[in-house]
DNA sequence: AAAAAATCTGCAACTCAGTTGCAAATTCTG
DNA sequence: CAGAATTTGCAACTGAGTTGCAGATTTTTT
């Protein structure tokens, strides 16, 4: 039972200093695979090895952004959608694109937009986040 | 039963062509004071006449995006929050700085980031939101 | 100023994403 | 391998937001 994407994960997770765990080795691998920010519930639907429960998914998730490895990207009909902490600046994660019409989001990972300067001083940033709303080439 | 604030939001409702009722005229006038977006919880707070039910401030909220009036500013533990759709341009709300700390949100009306020029061709925004996160002054 | 039509409101019950407590299972440490 | 530390699954719970529907309000028409 072992495979690059699998090591990977698993050196990952050593570095984090988090337990090597059947379930947060297969969520990483989900979330490694993906092109998109996925729910609790589509990251369920994804695992290959076996199910697992709502709350463990939720708590891995948990972990993993404690960690930094993960993001939780935005929130979208009440649902959180998360990814991994990847194609992000320090201050700033890659903008998304969600389409109104058909709800499909597209990661922007090749664009980044100037940091908001924030005239008042005193303010210190820790992340900008940007989200788009519109049509897809498919919708418009 | 009259006053300036309430003749605006009296007219705003008319010239949007929505029914001029008493939750829409309180719920908008509360909207038109308020300094941040807010929670249907804490407008239902500031009500001063008479209490609404939640499911009548929910969808009065929902009317008056409809038409434009209003938007969903931003999600934040799982509750929207809400504010005049006012200091937008046609394309972006102006952003919004959330204290991980305090939690306090602050408008901040005079800001404006370019609009993202995404590459890949087809694509059609119809409005970028920015959300920021750090310390505000207080608590830096 | 009715009366009729159109729209809104409140209530109660519901949905559903996410959380909590706790016992059992797994992983790490020495 | 034993013991300590941490994680997992289950069941029950939380809380923001939604739905159906009868009764109330607002607007439009006579
Ligand atoms: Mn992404
Ligand atoms: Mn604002
Ligand atoms: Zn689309
Ligand atoms: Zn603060």
């Amino acid at each position: 039972m072992t495979s690059p994407l699998r090591d990977r994960a698993r050196q990952m997770l050593k570095d984090a200093g988090l337990y090597c765990t059947e379930p947060r080795l297969a969520i990483l691998q989900v979330l490694m695979q993906a092109a998109r920010p996925l729910r609790q519930d589509q990251i369920g639907e994804k695992l290959t090895l076996r199910a697992l429960n709502k709350v463990t998914v939720y708590r891995t998730l948990e972990s993993l952004i404690e960690v930094g490895l993960v993001h939780r990207a935005f929130t979208y009909r009440r649902a959180g959608y998360f990814e991994l902490a990847d194609h992000c600046t320090e201050h700033q994660c890659h903008p998304h694109f969600t389409c109104t019409q058909c709800g499909v989001t597209h990661c922007l990972t090749d664009i980044l937009l100037p940091l908001a300067k924030i005239a008042q001083k005193g303010f210190v940033i820790n992340r900008q986040q940007v989200r788009l709303e519109g049509l897809c080439p498919a919708c418009a």
